[in-house]
DNA sequence: CTGTTAGCGCGTTCAC
DNA sequence: GTGAACGCGCTAACAG
């Protein structure tokens, strides 16, 4: 291998002995402080950019200043998270608002939510992190107090209702509900299942709550409710399951791209014609939904975009903002193509 | 909001207060070297775990030692990065080898290489990361000199032969290739096409020149090679484009699963059957092709795994070793499902 | 005003 | 086993 390089990286004290000044008018001069002339301050400037200087991002975390970096645990099994379209878009969302900002994103893949809570601990203690995002929020959520008393700032991701009275950014999915339903009593349903992900999920919840309100107010019933694991085989299988029932449905919204597809696949395999005999709703979009055929019509968010609302949160947080209120960002709207029709007669 | 708590992380000035001892004494315990005494040592660490002391990251790197911290940066557009499952997974598999080691990943995600070499020249100077994984690697690459000379260790994720000297983990495509072909050859095809990604990617060049080897070997003649943008319509329109040539193939390979799905339905909506008129193959494998109907047979790689040997390696040049080898570590084999059949008659 | 000096934060290491 | 110096940037106190 190559011959290790003299590092040589730019220092103050290189900058201050190149510009014939101290250390501490360097200082000065790169923060924008008073404290030297304006000749001067230029000369320092043009020597600091010359030499290509970055202020130790050690030096400063030591001084307490923060590390600029935030942090964020994604708690799965590796094998499923090529599957997941939702992290790399909303870390994609998280770094567009940082990057800017000049703060770097720590990121933890771990199988469990012990080691999760084991890396936020270590995050803070070795002041790896000004903050952390916490992500997939569960009923009764027991991270959020551990989190709390840890004193880690933090912003969750998910219903503000749900998070312990911590800054949160949430998808408004009552809305979501709303739009979903309205369509359906338009094209003539008047029962709908709701094929939902895992009971823990706060998310699971919320919608399935906000179904049934906007159910009652439509005149839509949800027949059925059902959880499942977010794969495509319980898709599939749900599927099937409420086809045989006695009260079959006639459209089915599926809480993720997966589960749906899965569906559509049982549907058609009987040779049932969608949309013409089923309506097949997915609610998280993804490029998946334009794979099939018919491709699917879903309720879209801006996963990115999320990312970034969520990121921008969390800088105020760590700023020592005192008051930052939590907010529901994310609007999904209805995207239609083949797999929504009429009700059937 | 919550009322911000006294940090109170620990120290070792602390631990060694309540030790009783100096601050150096407790260092050599807590590193396991000589300097204390077997008994003063055990004190030392029952108080340093009793407290939770977890050393400063900031600390170390400014005492030289590193920072514990590896860089990946994926220049992508962020909408297109929900499609990719390769960084995801690879990802993953980094993780399951740093962490272990104390390691952190520290990510970015930029839209052009400009910022990407501006993100390592910065994370250099300031010390944030150890060393970083390059990805896409392209012909006659520009970032390789430039990161060479920045003197930021580095392992290269592509093939060797092309790495610049620098150290390098590669997939071996040319004995996927040879996988490929064989079996085609078996199955009777004798006529087959090569749908590949952009040329600047230094895979595609590797991949093409290993389908000509082979087939030169075993008799199968390549009769096209197309570079695409690795979407979906552009795979469906080099499909479409070669069947209408005089001289079709009976088989075609795809550089990726996208443009292999959007081909596959290409040729299904002209009321081809598959795989009965025609053979089709990812080169990469993602869930994406146990989606399709029929499923996509595939070269399939451990994504995961691939980034676990990317670890391995850059943490042994972070560390220093003097001597790093390239190796192609990556396989991959070849999953049938239901796009591969013997050659029509 | 313009600039300098000294000391802090935290873990490591060398001389004693 | 201890004390002190070091790495790097920031800032309070001080001097010209």
């Amino acid at each position: 291998m190559a011959v290790r390089k003299p590092p040589e990286r730019p220092t103050i004290a290189q900058i201050a002995k190149q510009a014939g000044v101290s250390a501490g008018a360097v200082s000065y001069a790169l923060n924008g402080r008073p404290g030297v002339s304006d000749t001067t301050r230029q000369r320092i400037l043009d020597v600091a950019h010359e030499v290509g200087w970055v202020p130790s991002a050690a030096a400063r975390a030591l001084r307490g200043g923060g590390t600029a970096t935030v942090g964020l645990v994604i708690t799965r099994e590796p094998d499923v998270l090529g599957i997941e379209p939702f992290f790399m878009s909303f870390v994609a969302g998280i770094e567009k608002v940082i990057s800017d900002r000049g703060y770097a994103l720590l990121l933890q893949v771990t199988p469990d939510p012990e080691r999760e809570l084991q890396t936020y601990r270590e995050w803070w203690s070795a002041r790896r992190v000004d903050g952390i995002f916490v992500t997939d929020l569960a009923i009764d959520d027991q991270r959020l107090p551990i989190i709390d008393e840890i004193g880690l700032p933090v912003v969750v991701v998910g219903d503000p209702d749900y998070a312990d009275g911590l800054p949160a950014v949430g998808s408004d999915d009552a809305a979501a509900a709303n739009a979903a339903m309205e369509r359906f009593a338009e094209l003539g349903h008047r029962r709908v299942a709701h094929i939902a992900g895992p009971e823990r999920f706060v998310h699971t919840r919320v919608r399935s709550e906000a179904m049934a309100r906007a159910g009652a107010r439509l005149g839509v019933e949800v027949v059925a409710e059902v959880n499942t694991d977010y794969s495509l085989t319980a898709g599939a299988a749900a599927c099937e399951h409420l086809l045989d029932s006695g009260n079959a449905p006639t459209a089915m919204v599926f809480d993720n791209d997966l589960t749906a597809v899965g569906a559509l696949r049982a549907a058609m395999g009987r040779g049932m014609d969608i949309p013409g005999e089923l309506s097949v709703l997915a609610w998280d979009d993804s490029p998946l939904c334009e794979l099939t055929v018919p491709a699917l019509s879903a309720l879209s968010r801006d996963v990115s975009a999320y990312g970034a609302d969520a990121a921008r949160m969390l800088l105020e947080v760590v700023n020592g903002a005192s008051e930052v209120e939590s907010v529901r960002s994310s609007v999904a709207r209805l995207v239609e193509r083949g797999t929504l029709g009429p009700v059937p007669r």
